[in-house]
DNA sequence: GATGCATGTGACGCAGTCGTCACGAAGAAA
DNA sequence: TTTCTTCGTGACGACTGCGTCACATGCATC
């Protein structure tokens, strides 16, 4: 699912690491030595990075501090693995801006827990649901809307109505809220507006477009079938 | 800048909590008890939550899967705190969807920059700058940018333009750089639609316009004066 | 200061988007 | 089934936003 660069001087460990993420899901990849890092970024462009402070070659703490200098990979999120709880690598870590810092030893699959929400929470990118019909994928940063990784493109309205939608999966929005939302109606406005956006995002959705549900008498959800619960 | 609500047993350190986040500019609330969460929750709505697990009442596990179920809750952040580096408790939190947890004992200014890296994260909107003339906010979120709390309405590809300029504040983007990021031009192309797009943008942002700068033969860059530096 | 090039600016036409309305279809209530 | 309400749908006019162009302005180099 996503790309992780894993730096570690000791190969056990990285090895150790890409085998969790690899079973999560991600793909890997591994440095060794701190001046492998810039120049690996900038060609496989990595979603995430997890990066020992200890390294030969450049310590951890000054790659980082290259990674965020320049513009080019300045985004890219980074978690920092320090051998020892030192209080000041960590507060060095988050103050230059670390996503996030792991104390070794370290369970992995904690690890790839943080991963996880990192990639959640940076990526700007909302994973809606997997069903059997494919993934539903939201972009605000490009304000693009995937479905089965095929981009469909909605007007600025059908996208915000879309996003409120999907916001809230499976909840029932009712017509003042969405009004309110979307077009920032304060109070109740009698208008036919909202049903011929809900008619026009239906089509742009092709199949998808099912998922819009009509709850008559209240307004409409975004329905997705919910896994079997254990 | 940010309404966090503090929820611990121990008055000593929910004050402590307090006292570092009040000094760091945000706004605070506090609870002794699990029950008080919900209410207070919908009721203030804060953008953050710093949330012990041990709690008279209901302790903090079932304060946060009640935060989690409700869809006027999901999506406030939650910061755990334990009492001991008790690694289930954390697999657990971070499982359930805790954005980050802290063991006791922290030091407050950790917690402090914890909370600014999640907030950073979360909000969705970028604080740029404050500068004399003013703050800068963007709101990917609702498409909106304000300047000096003044909202100002922009097109999409104006704001697309304006987010690509300020995501990198002072750096410089050429122009087929920003051809490519808004208009998604692979090639170079001779045109001068990016001209015409920055004169829009100068004259909705006003005197903020001027924070648009060109840099003749390159590009342009969103500037704005750094601060003093140490 | 003169020349050449890069950028600023105003105007214009096309394309896309929006909200409204009228009418038809589908539920709900009787 | 009949009646009433709510929602779906297609068409239409108005408007907005966009990219292009022509011309003006401004910077740099000599």
């Amino acid at each position: 699912m996503s790309k992780i660069l894993v730096v570690d001087d000791e190969p056990d460990i990285s090895e150790l690491i890409s085998l969790h993420l690899m079973r999560e899901g991600h793909e890997c990849l591994c440095a060794t030595n701190g001046l492998q890092v810039m120049p690996m970024v900038l060609e496989q462009q990595p979603d995430l990075i997890v990066l020992d402070i200890m390294l030969p070659g450049q310590d951890g703490m000054a790659v980082f501090k290259r990674l965020r200098s320049d513009s080019r990979t300045r985004s890219v999120p980074v978690i920092m693995l320090t051998a020892k709880a030192q209080v000041t690598d960590k507060i060095n870590g988050l103050e230059l801006g670390a996503d996030d810092y792991l104390t070794k030893p370290f369970s992995p699959r904690e690890l790839a827990l943080r991963i996880t929400a990192i990639l959640r929470r940076t990526k700007i990118v909302t994973h809606v649901s997997e069903v059997k019909t494919g993934a539903f994928l939201m972009d605000r940063k490009n304000m693009k809307f995937f479905h089965n990784d095929k981009p469909i493109d909605l007007t600025t309205t059908e996208f915000k109505l879309l996003a409120v939608l999907i916001e809230n999966t499976n909840a029932v929005h009712t017509r003042s809220e969405l009004l309110r939302e979307v077009w920032g109606y304060s109070d109740d406005v009698a208008t036919r507006t909202l049903d011929t956006h809900i008619k026009r995002l239906r089509e742009k959705l092709g199949d998808a477009g099912k998922h819009v549900v009509t709850v008559r008498g209240t307004g409409y959800q975004f329905l997705i079938e919910a896994p079997v619960a254990g």
